[in-house]
DNA sequence: TTAATATACGGAGGCTCCCTCCGTTTTGCA
DNA sequence: TGCAAAACGGAGGGAGCCTCCGTATATTAA
């Protein structure tokens, strides 16, 4: 299970796990208290550690606000699957929409590195973007299946949606906008016999 | 028509006017060649004027984009009446929808700036973003008198969809998507008899 | 025309942030 | 216990933001 190259590697250092785990605390709530445009100084000094360090362990803003976020796409990721067992495809798609909004307003920076990156398939490995591309691909799929949405959906589209619509600015009523408008696309994507 | 406060002024110098414009078309095509993060100065420079005439006409980065946009926003609001002259409540509204993500697209600024200012309503004359509202507001407020659409409505969730659904990054088929989800979003809008 | 003065200009300078580089410190392993 | 490998820290160069004020120029009145 571990990665293993041709050589045998060693225990990574302790110092390096602790002040990474350090960093991501320091970033959660510096992005709370200062807004996204922290600087990473700061989130360093939060943190108590050296800049260097911040940037060793995360090369750019990105990977830092990607590192904070992680955790909250994976459950949205891991949602998709019960979703699908307990509700009607359509039922699913929607519901998950929601859950959507919810874990984008409780941190609000998910959106804006999302909408850089809806796009672009370029990175090597799995990115959040498009861990979250697959989740509402699986969910769509599904729905055309069973008939509950149009078959001229293109999941990327309704992920840009999704992410335009949880981008408002934070006060006034936000969320609760974001949540007519998830139920309106809704209504926009269902097959009404037409 | 001219401002004329208690005293009378002078005639405003022909330099400063020319300054401003020099700025203006600076900007433009220093956001277009260079993205929305061009540094001021390097529009200063393209406008052959120092950094500090630049700070005098425009206060912040915001208003500079504001004033680039400004001619794009007028266009978007004298549109709306002719709409309505030519075509049902609810297709004008539709149409238009469509014609705001033609100036989104031409023009990649307008989102980002009129996502932060949606909610707000503090500046003292009217901003752009307001201009905007209301030209939504006018048109939904006809689609739901003459039964086209819904009545459930907030003309500015509808807006905040709208600039979310335009503000995906520029390359990979953006704007065609954003068509789409114009689409479904009015088919969600739309009275179904139900 | 010319002088007076309101108005606008320019860019140096102080600040913050970004990011790299390298001498120093710590950790894991033998 | 000793020795590399790995990680740390933060100084420093570069860039952008924005202010401030001495200088230059347009307008107006004489």
């Amino acid at each position: 299970m571990k990665q293993k190259a041709t050589a045998q590697t060693r225990k990574p250092r302790a110092d390096s796990a602790r002040n990474r785990q350090l960093l991501i605390d320091a970033a959660k709530t510096g992005f709370a208290d200062a807004g996204l445009n922290v600087s990473l100084e700061e989130i360093a000094r939060r943190a108590g550690v050296g800049i260097g360090t911040l940037y060793r362990h995360f090369p750019s803003r990105e990977a830092v606000v990607e590192a904070v976020y992680r955790r909250e796409v994976e459950q949205l990721v891991e949602a998709v699957p019960q979703l699908l067992e307990t509700s009607p495809a359509g039922e699913a798609l929607h519901q998950w929409m929601h859950l959507f909004v919810n874990y984008i307003a409780t941190k609000r920076l998910i959106a804006p590195s999302l909408a850089a990156a809806v796009g672009r398939t370029s990175a090597p490995h799995a990115t959040p973007a498009e861990l979250i591309t697959r989740a509402i691909s699986t969910l769509v799929k599904n729905a055309v299946r069973s008939g509950d949405v149009r078959k001229d959906i293109d999941p990327s589209d309704l992920l840009r949606a999704l992410v335009g619509v949880s981008y408002g600015n934070p006060d006034a009523g936000w969320e609760s906008s974001a949540r007519r408008l998830i139920d309106i696309l809704m209504d926009g994507l269902r097959c009404k016999g037409r």
